[in-house]
DNA sequence: AAAGAGATGGTCT
DNA sequence: GACCATCTCTTTT
């Protein structure tokens, strides 16, 4: 379990997204260690219709064209949080949106922060493992290559098996064109 | 099994 | 004032 090297994450959102599937998200908030190991992800970039940045920069998106390693965190419908890993060089306005992991450990705080769900429901959404991993706005900017953040992205060493499924990206209304979403099988 | 609708608030036009 | 990078519950096939 090794932190990931930041460089690893500084090249274009379609091409870092599919290599973020496999990795562990880890979450120490409250004191309670939770990790998730990340199935589904999609990409945006500043070129895209459907991204945030598309438009230029704003208070909101600000964190997008930071450097790449940090959380971007936004609320979605009014209700959900949503967290990205920013991805690209500094200033390009890219990342890629966390969309679900699979229970890895910490299983019990996440039936606990998502009482009443099955197990295989308890994060298979970028609102419902925000709730389970407790990302909240505070967490927005931080650093998740960086061993003191409450959120930290983490390499097991896991091989994936079979093949990384794409498709148009979920819940938008331009660049649907865009096969930017990847999963791994069985999620 | 699929489709529909409400919640709810920040962001941008 | 419109538009959401969603989730959950309810209604309909």
């Amino acid at each position: 379990m090794t932190p990931v090297d930041r460089g690893r994450l500084e090249g274009d959102a379609v091409d870092v997204a599919p290599d973020l599937l496999g990795l562990v998200l880890e979450s120490t908030v409250g004191g309670y260690p939770v990790r998730g190991r990340i199935m589904e992800v999609e990409a945006y970039r500043e070129d895209d219709p459907a991204s945030h940045t598309f438009r230029g920069r704003t208070a909101r998106n600000l964190t997008m064209f930071g450097p790449a390693g940090h959380l971007y965190v936004y609320l979605s419908y009014g209700v959900h949080q949503c967290a990205n890993i920013v991805t690209g060089p500094s200033g390009s306005g890219a990342a890629v949106l966390l969309r679900g992991v699979a229970p890895v450990s910490g299983i019990d705080t996440m039936r606990t922060r998502r009482r009443g769900r099955q197990d295989h429901e308890l994060a298979d959404g970028p609102g419902k493992l925000c709730q389970a991993l407790a990302i909240g706005a505070h967490h927005d900017g931080i650093d998740v290559c960086s061993p003191s953040s409450e959120i930290r992205l983490l390499d097991d060493g896991f091989v994936i098996c079979g093949a990384i499924r794409t498709g148009p990206r979920i819940g938008i209304s331009r660049g649907t064109d865009r096969p930017w979403r990847f999963r791994l099988p069985s999620d």
